[in-house]
DNA sequence: ACTTGAAATGAAATTTAATTTCATAAAATT
DNA sequence: AATTTTATGAAATTAAATTTCATTTCAAGT
């Protein structure tokens, strides 16, 4: 039986001299952005000679560099879930590595919401904005990014909806609330003080608060009546908040997309009367 | 949604021109030979010019003809019945499973800026913003989520930047660039009149004009000098923005690592000291 | 029917990437 | 210690991809 590209490789190491482990080490360690580099980088990368890569390729028994990358490309297609550590940037890393791995994370977070949100916490969530007489979303810092996509977004569907970064203005609407309304916090850590003391003087109003907030024991995540739980992504200081964001934005196109779902036939004429007006902003 | 390659060649054959079409058939009745051909082989077989093949390669969507081997390598290693059209959303869809769809959607929105986007581009990109005196990004709509996060986090990297919803403010700004300036102009159709003119005002001031826009031959996509290319993901009029942002923002994250990486040093005392802040606003 | 502009196209030039060649150093053998 | 073989990297060469430019074709307007 055929092993596989990387087995072979993995199995001679032994065999093989200083340059040709160097390749080898980096090969194994960094299989997925093969594939796309040129023998000078994987050469660079490596600390070898370019012609050391091409005589590599011959040594484990493919024909040419060209080849041995379409190879690896098919067999890495194969092989599911290879995961490699790449959240620990390299300062060497060129711009094109360090785009692979943070395309790389951000799918790693989004697939791993399904492991932090619970089914029930969404239905509950969908329903209680779906009849909601006025929503307020709330987030700082980056999350401020996922709250003003939901007021853009739930502004489309026609709901009274609000977002404003000043703390102060929010303390002034808060207090309007009411048992028919719903407050969005949105805090990756759910020890935000703004945050919380929004939430909290939502509940004390009647309103219900749902928290978009990473799944441990926080304040917030505590508090919250409904909890839509976004994943614990241990990464490096400098990118943590990048996952965060994405898992944050998923939860907000979820939670849009099941209300259009639901009420769509609704606001239709509106949605499309925006749209026609953004394609004449068009050339 | 992401179909296949080839699927995706296939639904669009009514749409390509005499010689898009005579490449297509052959790319399709011979997909497994593809990889390992040169340009000037799969032209000579299709009866084309080399020029054609490279160019039908970005017509598809991929970034260039090496690219494109790759991707189909991959593909029909895999060959599996890998294509669930998500996009139709069914009425009776709990939220759970429309959790699941948005889910999917972004991730393979995510995969698929791989093939779109050019590494020399994205180096070209982190070269001129490094070096930038100042930075203004815009978007509207969508796209203004992404501006507003890359604005977020260039100013955590130290650097002059802005990013201001209201167009004529943002025409009393432009004005004052020179060539040391950057505009990063983020627009999913690339057809933005307001974007599109705030890009020719900065480009007669000498400003460098990078582009973040779906691949596709839109004014903003030709008139750029830095294109940054994210895919064009076909997908239901209901969650087509939802994609487009995710790639946007991932672009914007590669960018602020890449730079990070490159400068961080100079800016860790500052970076630090904003994130003892943001620890300091928590319980 | 004619004109004009845009798009498509292929040939040729240029650039990028891979491979080979050559010279030197290191290792192995005698 | 001397000689031969092997490994290695720099530079040159070749191969492949991409871009540029000129021409042709097509579509729209008059």
């Amino acid at each position: 039986m055929a092993t596989t590209l990387l087995a072979r490789i993995n199995e001679r190491l032994h065999q093989f001299s200083k340059t040709e482990k160097k390749i080898s080490a980096y090969i194994l360690n960094h299989a997925e952005l093969i594939p796309n580099m040129t023998t000078k980088e994987l050469a660079n990368k490596a600390d070898v000679s370019e012609a050391s890569v091409i005589r590599f390729a011959k040594t484990i028994g493919i024909g040419s560099f060209k080849t041995f990358k379409i190879s690896l490309a098919q067999e890495l297609a194969v092989k599911e879930g290879y995961i490699t550590d790449f959240s620990i940037l390299q300062k060497k890393d060129s711009p094109y590595e360090m785009f692979q791995k943070v395309v790389h994370v951000n799918k790693n977070a989004i697939e791993l919401i399904m492991e932090s949100l619970d089914k029930k916490e969404l239905d509950d969530a969908v329903t209680y904005l779906k009849n909601a007489r006025k929503i307020i979303f709330y987030g700082v810092g980056g999350s401020s990014i996922a709250a003003m996509d939901a007021l853009y977004k739930f502004t489309k569907l026609g709901y009274q909806v609000e977002f404003n970064l000043d703390f102060h203005y929010m303390l002034s609407k808060v207090p309007h609330f009411n048992s028919e309304d719903v407050f969005v916090a949105i805090s990756m850590s759910g020890r935000t003080k703004d945050v919380l003391d929004l939430a909290r003087l939502s509940q004390k109003k009647g309103a219900k608060v749902i928290a978009i907030t990473n799944i441990n024991k926080s304040p917030l995540y505590k508090e919250a009546d409904i909890r839509l739980a976004t994943p614990n992504v241990e990464q490096d200081f400098r990118i943590g908040s990048i996952t965060s964001r994405m898992t944050q934005l998923t939860i907000i196109d979820s939670l849009y997309i099941s209300i259009f779902n639901s009420i769509g036939e609704n606001v239709l004429d509106e949605y499309q009367e925006a749209r026609d007006h953004v394609v004449k902003l068009r050339r």
